[in-house]
DNA sequence: AAAGCCGCCAACCGCCGGCCC
DNA sequence: AGGGCCGGCGGTTGGCGGCTT
């Protein structure tokens, strides 16, 4: 399954792994340890590059991975977590420790996706973007006129927000609800923009979040909070969606 | 039985941040 | 300070295999 090697790349090997290199692979970490993978194939024998040593071992050879057979719970996790996280498939495959990251990426964008689109199509969507680099979240001062949210507002707003998001979308989040908003600030310092995270807009959360006196970095100027603070209260509590 | 279609998922790609020199 | 290297991340690709026609 997966590539077949198309072609050779510095006369590395492509493609999917041989039962061979598997075993080299991984009685080299059984014995060495894991650190360095630049340094793996080389010591291990493999031509391969760092890089698809490291994705073999944590997506398939590592001790304690569970394959296949998501549960019923697991899928209902995965969609909470989904809905506060975003893409961010790392912190999501965090709470899932047997799971990885990858095999959570594929399920949601093979399975749930589908399932969830297929659910909602009148209820609110969730914002599908890249939030890999996703560091703070912006809260927008809530709350908004409902449905008539001015547009000089949204451009404040918008402004607030970097231009992170399209002022449709922005525009269609926004009305009639106290919300979270989450953007990329770093990215806005390269100008590289569309990071938008999604809306988390449970009441509960905007509460515990505001209210909570410590335990986040707040910025005074943009309003901004350490996003893995926020996802780890919001996750130990037992109140989010 | 053969051909075409489609879903799954392993693996690759490019980007980014952190670290070191 | 800044350039290079490395690891980590999310997005995307494309081969395989099952299903449908």
């Amino acid at each position: 399954m997966g590539k077949s090697p198309r072609w050779s790349k510095e006369g590395l090997n492509r493609g999917a792994w041989s039962p061979h290199e598997d075993k080299l692979l991984t009685s080299y970490i059984e014995t060495h340890g894991l650190g360095k993978w630049s340094h793996v194939p080389k010591r291990a024998g493999l031509n391969r590059c760092g890089k698809s040593c490291r994705l073999r071992w944590l997506n398939y050879l590592r001790p304690n991975i569970k394959r296949g057979n998501i549960t019923l719970d697991e899928e209902e996790l995965i969609i909470r977590l989904h809905n506060l996280l975003g893409n961010r498939w790392s912190l999501i495959a965090g709470r899932l420790p047997e799971r990885t990251d990858n095999e959570i990426k594929n399920y949601w964008n093979t399975t749930l996706a589908k399932k969830l689109r297929i659910q909602s199509s009148s209820q609110s969507q969730i914002i599908q973007t890249k939030a890999s680099r996703c560091k703070n979240v912006v809260i927008l001062q809530p709350p908004y006129p409902n449905n008539n949210y001015q547009n000089s507002n949204i451009d404040r707003d918008m402004s607030l927000a970097s231009n992170h998001s399209t002022k449709a979308q922005l525009e269609d989040e926004i009305c009639g609800k106290n919300q979270l908003f989450a953007f990329n600030h770093e990215s806005s310092m390269g100008g590289k923009g569309g990071e938008h995270l999604g809306a988390i807009d449970e009441q509960v959360m905007v509460n515990e979040w505001s209210n909570t006196p410590s335990g986040f970095e707040v910025d005074d100027d943009n309003q901004a909070v350490d996003f893995d603070s926020l996802a780890l209260l919001l996750l130990d509590s037992g109140d989010w969606p």
